[in-house]
DNA sequence: GATGAATGAGCCTTCATTCAT
DNA sequence: GATGAATGAAGGCTCATTCAT
């Protein structure tokens, strides 16, 4: 599903490389997904890893952080993705607001796996951790609000209700790994385009 | 199960002999909903009723049994309130969009607590419980789908993927137990009104 | 297998009698009979004999008491038959030791079920019916061993170690419940004939 | 499994690190011996192999499959004695039956502990382990059954029932852990002795 | 005679973690 | 880089027993 060299795709995550390293968070990630944090167990994930579990000792400091790491580098990832996407367009609203859909479907299609732990388990972090991706989500939140509050302002959306505008275009987006086929019909190019027309409707898009 | 004595909230201890199974129940939905089917301990749960683990298991046969009533009774009380809510209702399909998206939001908001959690947790259920359970949300679905299916079929509605419509519609309605605070400015209402809006506008309704 | 009537034939028991008392009693032989002291449960015995936990504690003490007095019912009972047998013989040592084992297999094959407990089970009894049960044990033992000494002592029995004899005589008859069965071929009648003859073998008996 | 170091009695710490397994095997063997299996609680058996609870689970994947391994082990050794002991016999079933003879009293003295458990909770064992156990039984018993089969067809045997007469001889020996003891006056050799003299009583043999 | 509700101790097992090698 | 052996805490559950009615 998601393929040990993508984790090398990048850096700043608490994971380290290596040929363990990476079957572990694959694991990890899998496990984690299946059954949530407090019903995964370490024993399980060195286990689909193939490795001894001192041996995830030795690549991680403790579950907690294992499971941190993971959702770091994925929030990360996310928001590098949407910076990415609206690094490439102009000041238009509706094409921000369309870039930021495409960015976030094909996220939630692209990391299905950790995506939808993330939707669900970040209650299950500590204190330090917590903070940070809490912040990280944020941050993307307020891209999502900052691009329809200027549309709006701009007399480009038409909403009376912009907080509630944004819920309703991030939930829809979230919900996508809940269903979602990677095997089925709907490609997510095909995808993406019936998420952004949903969102240009719920901001009241009027060109 | 239900409980009529909700109110006689959990100060730990001098539960009246007879009534440790409603506060069971409540101590149940309280914990589950704060951490999760595997985060939580029923020697905590037990705890907080205020009566022995061994209490616990007079009344319920299993902490599987025991979340599965929990998770049975908020689904089928939201099954109930769709009923209710659309046989008050003609057969125009913006009417009934409406009383099932107003129902939607009211479940959500009326059983914040239990509703979060079956939205995370049915995954944990086994084999037994978790087909009645999908069976009933399945049902649910369907109300919503046939909706707006009528809808576009008499050309009230105007959305391309009616299907991926619902989807979006349902995600925001369930994403309100996230983030809704009882005690902020928007009443349950109000909420329901701008949940209304959104959806209409989803589906492309004109009047 | 064993009549409720039964345990009425005789008093001296420490089991009430009554409606549910007898039931009790019936239940509590079968479950200790199948799963042993320890494996045991007094619900499961309480629920096969269709009465309720408390119920079972109107009847008897403890757990231990109820399995004692069973014991002792059983015990008691075969040592009384071994008397009324040896009350009916003259003083020749051969016709006696007929008479015993008759009794024996009589009664391993009469009360197969408990008589298999106690075979088992008596280290499973606290201190004060242990003792009670081991001197009933052990005034059935004296009985055969004196038999056998009395018969060496008139040149009846030829053997050189009177009390190996007496206790294999004593193991293959304790034997019979764990292959016995009730609806095979052999009657309790032929069972007892043969059962003399290879007592009448180990003790070297030549007319 | 099997243990070299059983000398290295429970002495209640200090097991040497890697010596844990063998420690456990004859912790367990004990206590299950006194208590017998649903009486004997593996917190014990820790405790008595001066290990941690944790300790055992590292070694062992369950009660059961300690008991299992326990009985298994036990069995197999006594049908290779008796194996052992035919190989170095003729064909003349008085000699044989001497020799199996021989054998089991050996092995009901030498591991008197776990032989008298094996007698008595094998019903405690499930599906899979019973099977097995069974099997080894039944071959042992077949055993002595094909040997004074074959003695009575020679003529050198004489009873009317050889089934009874096996089944007398065998619950005569598998009775000796029972009272037999180790300090006594009676060493094994005699022991086999008088046992044997028994047997070839019980079977009729006229030389 | 009998029941429903409740308890505390103990059961087997699994957990995340550590230590020595 | 990795392992095998061991641990203490906690998990879900069952036990024999009691109390109030």
């Amino acid at each position: 599903m998601t393929t040990a060299s993508e984790s090398s795709s990048h850096n700043g995550s608490a994971i380290p490389r290596g040929q363990g390293g990476d079957a572990l968070s694959v694991a990890a990630r899998e496990i984690f997904a299946e059954r949530g944090y407090h019903g995964a167990s370490i024993r399980d994930i060195a286990k689909r890893a193939g490795l001894s579990l001192s041996a995830l000792y030795y690549w991680h400091a403790s579950k907690q952080e294992l499971f941190a790491g993971l959702m770091e580098d994925s929030v990360n990832d996310y928001v590098q993705a949407c910076d990415a996407a609206l690094r490439g367009c102009g000041d238009d609203p509706a094409e921000r607001l369309r870039a930021i859909v495409r960015a976030t479907v094909d996220y939630r299609v692209r990391r299905r796996v950790e995506s939808a732990i993330a939707a669900r388990e970040i209650r299950n972090l500590e204190t330090e951790h917590a903070r940070r991706l809490a912040a990280l989500r944020e941050s993307a939140t307020r891209l999502f609000q900052d691009i329809i509050d200027e549309g709006v302002r701009r007399g480009d959306f038409h909403c009376e209700h912009p907080t509630e505008a944004r819920r309703a275009i991030q939930a829809a987006c979230n919900a996508i790994p809940q269903w979602y086929d990677p095997d089925g019909d709907v490609g997510p190019t095909e995808l993406a385009d019936r998420y952004v027309a949903i969102a240009e409707r719920i901001v009241g898009h009027r060109p």
